[in-house]
RNA sequence: UGGCCCAUGGUGUAACUGGCAACACGUCUGGUUUUGGUCCAGAAGAGUCUAGGUUCGAGCCCUAGUGGGCCAACCA
């Protein structure tokens, strides 16, 4: 507590704390985390259900699970159980589980009331025609044809609504407000639809259903909520929101004395992915991740079978904030806090995926030694476990080239590189195959230099640590090795269908040989694959076959490093100099504003950076992901800077310059026009 | 020819009722290291969308503009 509070509040803090000195008591604070049950909990909901269980957490105030379930054809009880399912494994306890058909009586109660003071009327249009009666945003709508029936008139119809005398999509009852408002949800907003469909809790008693404006705000109520914290997309209900919180409250004022207060916050956005139930379940109905709880879905139960820890998904959240903002987060963030996690918890073992054998030539055939290994270095309660040693060893293929610069510092023929935890090794020779593929590597060792042994050979200083695994004593394991479901940056933005950004290659089965220490892992065990990464164990595996799933890899500098070395041979010294497409990517934000004087200037500046730069550096700017008008417009003027020079256009240029020079946008339509 | 919300380094958030723009991720240097991990030390990178105004002083207040988002399901 006291580490928290010195933390700058977000805004939604702010306000409960202004309330909190404005004469609301502690007690009557209470928050909820809303679902509807009719898919899995992913990431973005993380970010809900952290506000207002945090809040809760903070304030000592009880939250409330309510399940948000008015529409029986979407929502199933295994939904449910799978949302219960995931907020218990993060942490948080809920104070009721609640349902908003528990509802269904008080809110049909309190329709009645409604209808009988003339708030309410059963219209009996179709759905096209009450549609076209609304107008559009621009447009104010005109009152139908019922919506001046009696009160008494009403009723009946609402009865027989409720008795089922009537089929679904004859009648509906709407609350009687203005078909003029400027708000589009204002305009007599539907309040019940006929369904005559079962509901997976209150089975057939319904055949009328309240819809989300006409249930949201009253089960607040009814639940004493203080706090009702939902995203951004809402902003426009709380005006009505508001006008069926006054109307109860007129009616029930003494039982429920204390009125609830919405507020919105910009919802969580993850490049990479996708964020919306909707597509996540077809992502499953089609087939391309095996459930809702593959490895690769953004979903709690995924991150999960990864090896995400609830730990690194609070730490997640908590790093991201709370604001009104449209925001989207790299995923590097939420790989970084995976593996601060990880690194602190996960023990070391050694596993070796793609393997290329090593024979110490100097070593007794037969023998075998058992080595120490330290468990986990960041943890020092964590012990040690022996490692079996022999004279045929795996290594990485990775590991290993023939030849290689000062660079690399791995082995290479004839130098020198230590296996972690046993002997520094010198490569002397290959043996490959007909098609010139190394099959063994032939190497003599250093019997002195064993780890930890004190000698002066063993504290010699080699370039490298490779690991390794005793190929007579490793267990053969299944790996799955994930990579990100999408090749675009954000494949649910852009016009075309989010499945044409799938990945093809986000899911690589291989067969690993891994030390023999891991015959007893249980399911969900974590461990870091020595400079390889953090893999936990599925629940797929088997005492026979042990199944592991990459978490994420270690941070990796080599690979960084590795391109530019065969780019450019020349060391320019270009230091902390900024990526061309960064700045010119800045500089376009702000062209639209700019006089005209500065624009031209702006495009010369643009134009410079742009020469010379390749085309697959620049390529990012003509992505669709480039949203804002003044990139796409910085954008073009490189696109001009860049086909001056030669560059041929291709689908991407055509497509971008096309949609561009239909732009509605005077300026970005001008540039394009142009090319 | 509408209403509402939003605008701070590449990304995300700070900056308490106006007072030297900070933190995290990412990037880059260097050091330690039997993981090219961790850890440690350091650096680059924004002058706060634009134009005005109020003020001794504006990221914060006001006006106008620009850009982005949301709203026209018998979904939630």
């Amino acid at each position: 507590m006291a580490t928290e509070s010195n933390k700058p509040l977000n805004f939604i803090e702010q306000i409960v704390e202004d309330d909190l000195n404005n004469g609301l008591s502690k007690k009557e604070l209470r928050f909820r985390f809303p679902p509807e049950p009719n898919g899995y909990l992913h990431i973005g909901h993380t970010k809900a259900i952290g506000i207002s269980f945090g809040l809760g957490e903070k304030y000592n105030a009880a939250v409330n699970l309510r399940f948000d379930d008015t529409n029986p054809t979407k929502e199933e009880q295994a939904y449910v159980d799978a949302i219960k399912e995931d907020i218990s494994w993060l942490g948080y306890t809920w104070d009721q589980e609640c349902y908003s058909s528990d509802y269904f009586d008080q809110l049909f109660d309190w329709a009645v009331l409604m209808i009988k003071d003339g708030k309410a009327y059963v219209d009996s249009q179709s759905s096209a025609d009450m549609a076209k009666q609304k107008g559009t945003p621009t447009q104010p709508g005109v009152d139908g044809p019922y919506r001046n029936r009696t009160p008494e008139e009403n009723l009946e119809l609402f009865l027989q609504m409720r008795n089922g005398d009537f089929e679904e999509g004859t009648h509906v009852l709407r609350a009687k407000i203005d078909m003029k408002h400027t708000n589009m949800l204002m305009r007599d907003p539907i309040m019940y639809r006929i369904l005559h469909a079962s509901h997976h809790r209150t089975g057939s008693t319904w055949c009328i259903y309240p819809m989300y404006d006409w249930t949201h705000g009253e089960s607040d109520y009814i639940e004493q909520i203080s706090h009702s914290l939902c995203s951004l997309e809402f902003k426009p209900h709380r005006e009505l929101y508001n006008w069926f919180k006054n109307c109860v409250y007129n009616y029930s004022y003494q039982k429920y004395p204390k009125l609830p207060k919405q507020r919105e916050f910009a919802r969580l956005n993850l490049n990479y992915t996708i964020m919306s139930k909707r597509k996540l379940l077809r992502l499953v109905e089609e087939g391309v991740v095996a459930g809702w709880d593959d490895p690769r879905m953004p979903t709690i139960s995924g991150l999960r079978r990864r090896g995400y820890t609830p730990k690194a998904i609070k730490k997640f959240i908590n790093t991201v904030g709370v604001a009104k903002r449209d925001n989207s987060i790299d995923v590097s963030l939420l790989e970084f806090c995976v593996r601060e996690d990880l690194n602190k918890t996960a023990p070391r073992i050694m596993a070796v995926l793609d393997p290329v054998k090593l024979i110490i030539t100097n070593y007794q055939q037969h023998n075998t030694e058992f080595l120490d290994a330290e468990n986990n270095p960041e943890d020092p309660q964590s012990g040690s476990r022996t490692l079996p040693f022999s004279k045929t060893l795996y290594i990485e293929r990775d590991d290993f080239k023939e030849e290689a610069n000062s660079k690399y510092f791995r082995l290479a023929l004839g130098k020198e590189v230590r296996l972690k935890n046993a002997y520094i090794i010198k490569a002397e020779s290959v043996i490959k195959n007909e098609e010139g593929d190394i099959q063994e590597i032939h190497c003599t060792y250093d019997p002195k230099s064993l780890s930890g042994s004190g000698t002066e050979e063993s504290l010699r200083k080699v370039k490298g640590t490779l690991h390794w695994v005793s190929a007579a004593h490793a267990i053969q394991a299944e790996v799955r090795i994930y990579d990100r479901l999408f090749s675009h940056e954000a494949p649910d933005s852009q016009e075309e269908d989010f499945m044409t950004f799938l990945n093809p290659s986000s899911l690589h089965k291989t067969t690993a040989f891994v030390e023999p220490n891991i015959s007893n892992v249980q399911p969900n065990d974590h461990f870091q694959f020595q400079r390889l990464g953090y893999f936990c164990v599925d629940q797929d595996s088997t005492a026979a076959k042990v199944v592991f799933n990459k978490t994420v890899g270690l941070r990796d500098n080599w690979v960084k490093k590795k391109p530019k070395e065969s780019v450019s041979q020349k060391q320019t010294p270009t230091k902390h100099e900024r990526k061309p497409i960064d700045i010119i990517k800045q500089l376009g934000k702000k062209y639209t504003n700019l006089p005209e004087q500065k624009q031209l200037k702006v495009k010369a500046e643009i134009q410079q950076l742009s020469a010379g730069v390749p085309y697959k550096e620049l390529e990012p700017l003509f992505g669709t992901a480039a949203k804002k008008v003044g990139t796409r417009i910085a954008a073009l003027i490189v696109l001009k800077e860049l086909l001056s020079k030669g560059q041929e256009r291709n689908q991407q240029i055509d497509e971008f310059i096309e949609k561009a020079s239909a732009d509605s946008n005077k300026l970005l339509a001008e540039e394009a026009s142009v090319l």
